[in-house]
DNA sequence: GTCTATAGGCAGATAGAC
DNA sequence: GTCTATCTGCCTATAGAC
């Protein structure tokens, strides 16, 4: 019987699905492993027999995340960038995207966690381009920065109306960085 | 004699100076302030004899390093934007701009933190926009946030061929919304 | 595999001598 | 104002029982 195999699997996916939100919410030094493990029903001793360290977990968080986020959002670019780029994805606790809530916080760790960035926005670049099997080009780029950035900073602004007018320009730069035909 | 509260003075400058520093390159939570006072050439003890707390600290040195920042750049809007999105401004140990080093760590701060960032933020939008005493528009906004999320994101990621095509594509992105003429 | 207990270290902030 | 010494608390990681 192989069930105990698929326990520990389930055990390691409630772990990181429990840093998937904590990480991405507060960065990775305001996250205890303590709160990763009380949150996945579990104590602090249990976590090493499935990761090696703290920065382990964030590096495979961060790849966990993404595709979790991506899988969720099958749509077109544009609905993608007006989602992202919406009020409710700067409060959100679930399926917020790290690649903007942790942009600064990625240059402080070790080489497999910036590896996963990188593996990330590389991705997401090559699918708001809009062509599947090519590099994404520079539109593509700056239309990722726009999303990213502007998210990234809107987060961090205290007036509510800058906000609103960040988020609003820079989902018109996307949106027309984006259009097949750009006139 | 009115030397005692020059030297006070100069104490304080020598923490926010080298608090500017350590902030900037390392985020909040990996730089201490035995770290910062030994840096300034004093000991942990006498720190709170000038700032109530790290925080407060934090948040003074963001504006202290952002006003030296605009000293040091009275150059036009198109040499700031080459500056800012170019590769030496990356691994820089001074001069760096904290709203790009620093975009993903203010939203875990209190207030005044958010404040000083809003302040700098909204300086440096109106810089941009080339024109001093009025509110920014979407198209500085926009610049800006290229500047600052192109900057953030290429120090994140792990591909230097990568780094030089997201910052390339952010500057031609910064230059083209500030020219005077879109065409 | 998961638990409790603990080792070992470092941080922010305060107290009191000078 | 600056120093040394200390209080208090939290963290990562490990050890050993079950």
């Amino acid at each position: 019987m192989p069930w105990p195999s698929t326990r520990r699997a389930e055990s390691r996916d409630r772990i990181l699905f429990s840093a998937e939100r904590l990480f991405t919410q507060s960065g990775f030094d305001q996250v205890s492993i303590d709160q990763v493990m009380q949150n996945a029903g579990m104590t602090r001793g249990a976590f090493y027999a499935h990761f090696r360290s703290k920065q382990e977990l964030y590096s495979e968080a961060i790849l966990s995340a993404a595709w979790r986020m991506g899988a969720q959002h099958p749509t077109d670019v544009e609905t993608l960038i007006r989602a992202y780029l919406s009020p409710e994805h700067l409060g959100q606790k679930k399926g917020s995207c790290p690649l903007a809530f942790l942009v600064s916080d990625i240059g402080q760790r070790d080489q497999p966690v910036r590896d996963s960035y990188t593996k990330v926005f590389s991705a997401l670049a090559t699918k708001v381009s809009g062509v599947p099997d090519a590099e994404p080009d520079a539109a593509a780029l700056r239309a990722l920065v726009l999303m990213v950035g502007g998210v990234a900073v809107a987060r961090a602004l205290n007036d509510p109306i800058l906000v609103e007018r960040v988020l609003a320009a820079c989902r018109e730069g996307a949106l027309s960085e984006t259009a097949s035909v750009p006139l």
